[in-house]
DNA sequence: GATTGGCACTCGGGCAAGGGGAGTGCCAAT
DNA sequence: ATTGGCACTCCCCTTGCCCGAGTGCCAATC
C-alpha cells in the first residue's frame, strides 16, 4: 500500500517531467494527481524515492527529476503499452501498402515511425543472413567486368561489379549462370559460401579463376558485416531537443551516422519491444539518449529491427506502441511478398 | 585604385569573418592586413561599403558583417577556387577507389564530402534519364507477381515489383524478358516509353494485359519524377554551425530530409560550380544557408549533382575546390566503368 | 581631394546586488 | 503514518552600472 503509494508518486514525477520537461514538485503533484495525501507526505515519498536512486534534484531548491534508474522502473513496472487509435493503425497501414519496392518500404516506414514519435527512427534492411536466395544474375559489362546482382525472398537486391581476371565470353557467362542458379536458389544467404565452393572445384583450369572470383564476390556480399543496411530518418526532430542533451547534439548527431554504431543498436533486437535507457546504452555518445527498439520478421524467424532514439525524457508508452506497430506491418508486408 | 582598395576591405571583412564569426572592426583590418592606410580610412570605406549594401553592422557599436551581397561579390571578383594540396587529391582518389559498386561509390563520396568541407554533403545519384539500358531481368516470384530489374550503364539498378492482372508462366516470362531486352537494350531509359510501346500491341490479347503492367512498370521506374536520388551526409556539421542560423536549425534539417527540396537544390547544375548565397536559395528554408554545387558526368553529358550546404559565412574557395575536385572524381570512376 | 588623428557618442555585454518564489527538510502535533 | 507549519536554500530574473570596442564626424595635413 505504502509502497504502491511510493510508485504512483514515481509515476507521477515521470509523466509530468515528459510532459513539461521541468523539475516536479511536491505540491504539483498533489494538484495533478489526486493521491489524496498532503505534500508532505509526497515529500517523504520522494526523499525516500530520491535515497532508492529513482530521481534525482537537480540543486536544493528545485522539483525532481527521474533518473535513468527511475525510468527504468517505470518502463518495467508501472507503464503498459500504450494503444494506438485505431485512427493511427489505419494511417500505418495505409502509408506503408503504397510501397512500390523494398527500398520505398524502408523509406516509407522510417519518415512514418519518426512521423508518429517526433524522433528519430532507424529501420533496418531485412538481413540477407535471414534470406534465401530466389535469384542469381549476371551481366557482361565488358569483355572483363561483370554485374553480379543477388536477389533475395525479402526483396533485398545487391549488386556488384566484378573485375576478371581473365575475359569471358558470353557463352561462359551464361553456363556459370546456369551453375551459379542451380546451386543457389532457395539456399540460405548464409549458406552460400558451402554451397558455392564444389562449383569453384568443378571448373576447367582455365574458368577457375573467374569462377573463383564471382564466387568470392556473392559470398562477401552476403557476409554479415557487410550486409547489413540501416536507414536513418527524423534527424530534424533531434533539433527540437537540443536542451536535452547534455552538453550539444552534435556528437549525437555524428553517432547516429556511423553504420556500425547503428548496427550495434539494432543488433540484438527480439521480437519484444526493448528499451535502452541513458547510460544503459552501449554507445558513448548516446547515453544521453534512450533507445526503444524491436525487431521484425518474415515467417517465424526475426530478419531485422526497427527502432527510435531520443531523449531520456520521452513518452515510452506511446512510442513503444508506435515501434510495434511499425514493426507488425513491416511483418505483414514482407509475409504478404 | 581606390575601389581597389575598397574591393580588398571587403575581402579582409569576408575572410576574418569567416575565420572569426566575430563582426570586424577597421582596427582588426589594420593590423591583420597590410593595407597601408589608417583606420579612419577603412572606417571610410567601411561606410561606402555598408552604403551599397556589401556589408552590415549588427548594431551600434559593432563591426561589420558581410550581406549575402557581399559575399557574391567576394565570390564572382575576389575569389579564385583554392588548389587542393596533392595530399587532398590523393585522398580523395584514394577513398573512391575502394568502392565495390554504385551504391558504395555514392555513399563514399557523400561522406569524404562532408569530411573535407566540414559540411553537409548532397550526391546525387547518376540519372536514368540520362543512362543508357544495359539490361533488364524479369524473375517470376510467384505466379503473379515479378520482380523487374533494370539495369542501367551508370551503374543504377532499379527494382520494382509487379502484380500480374492475371497469372504468367515461366515460359511466357522467358518470352517476355528476351523480348524486352531485343527492344531496350542499349536505348536510353528516357526513350523506353516509345520503344516499348511496340511490345504491348504486337502481343497476344491473353498476354497483352501482363505485359502492359510491365511495360507501365518500367516506365515509371524511368520516370524523371520518380527516379531521382540523392544521398545526404554530414548533417552533424550543422550541430557545429547552430547559431550562425538565424533561429533554430531544425528548419534546415527538415527541408534537407525532403528529397523534393535536394532536386530543387541540385536540380539545375551544369559543369561549373555554382553558388547560391543565402536569399539567393529557392528554398525559403534554406535561405540562411549556401549551396555550392556542380556536376558531375559521363562521357561528355553532366548526368547528375553534387554540393554542399552550408552557413553563409563558409570559407567559399576551399569548399568550391572541394565539391569541384569530388565531381571530378566521380566523373572519372563512371567513365572507367 | 584623399588621408589622417582626435574626440565624443552609442551600445552591447559582463558583473554585482537584490528580491521573488518555488521547493525543500524538519519538527511537533494529531 | 500523516499532516500543517516554518525556516531555509538556492535559482533566476531584473536592475543598474561600468567598461570597452567601434563608430561617425571634423578639422588638420599632405
Amino acid at each position: 500500500m505504502l509502497e504502491d503509494r511510493r510508485l504512483a508518486v514515481l509515476r507521477a514525477i515521470v509523466e509530468d517531467y515528459v510532459s513539461t520537461r521541468e523539475p516536479v514538485g511536491s505540491k504539483a503533484i498533489v494538484e495533478r494527481h489526486a493521491l489524496g495525501v498532503s505534500s508532505a507526505t509526497i515529500r517523504n515519498d520522494m526523499a525516500f524515492l530520491e535515497e532508492e536512486g529513482y530521481i534525482a534534484q537537480p540543486h536544493t531548491s528545485a522539483g525532481r527529476i527521474p533518473t535513468d534508474f527511475g525510468y527504468r522502473a517505470f518502463v518495467d513496472r508501472l507503464s503498459g503499452v500504450k494503444p494506438l487509435s485505431s485512427a493511427e493503425r489505419r494511417a500505418i497501414s495505409d502509408f506503408l501498402a503504397g510501397a512500390v519496392d523494398l527500398d520505398d518500404v524502408m523509406a516509407r516506414s522510417v519518415r512514418l515511425l519518426a512521423q508518429l514519435t517526433r524522433q528519430v527512427a532507424l529501420v533496418q534492411y531485412p538481413s540477407l543472413v535471414q534470406s534465401t536466395v530466389l535469384h542469381i544474375e549476371l551481366v557482361r559489362l565488358s569483355e572483363s567486368r561483370l554485374l553480379l546482382v543477388l536477389i533475395a525472398d525479402t526483396g533485398r537486391v545487391e549488386q556488384r561489379s566484378i573485375d576478371l581476371p581473365a575475359p569471358m565470353t558470353e557463352d561462359e557467362v551464361t553456363s556459370l549462370r546456369t551453375r551459379l542458379v542451380a546451386s543457389a536458389i532457395g539456399e540460405r544467404c548464409s549458406d552460400l559460401g558451402d554451397q558455392l565452393t564444389p562449383l569453384v572445384d568443378a571448373a576447367t583450369p582455365e574458368s577457375r579463376p573467374a569462377v573463383a572470383a564471382v564466387v568470392a564476390s556473392l559470398i562477401e556480399a552476403t557476409a554479415d558485416t557487410v550486409e547489413q543496411r540501416i536507414v536513418l530518418g527524423g534527424t530534424a526532430n533531434l533539433a527540437r531537443y537540443r536542451d536535452s542533451f547534455s552538453i550539444s547534439l552534435e556528437p549525437v548527431l555524428e553517432a547516429l551516422e556511423e553504420q556500425v554504431v547503428l548496427l550495434r543498436l539494432l543488433g540484438e533486437v527480439s521480437g519484444e519491444v526493448t528499451v535502452r535507457i541513458g547510460h544503459e546504452n552501449p554507445v558513448e555518445d548516446l547515453q544521453g539518449t534512450s533507445l526503444v527498439a524491436t525487431g521484425y520478421s518474415r515467417g517465424d524467424s526475426v530478419v531485422a529491427g526497427v527502432g527510435v532514439v531520443g531523449p531520456t525524457h520521452m513518452d515510452y508508452p506511446g512510442t513503444m506502441a508506435s515501434v510495434r506497430a511499425v514493426a507488425q506491418y513491416l511483418s505483414q508486408i514482407l509475409d504478404e511478398n
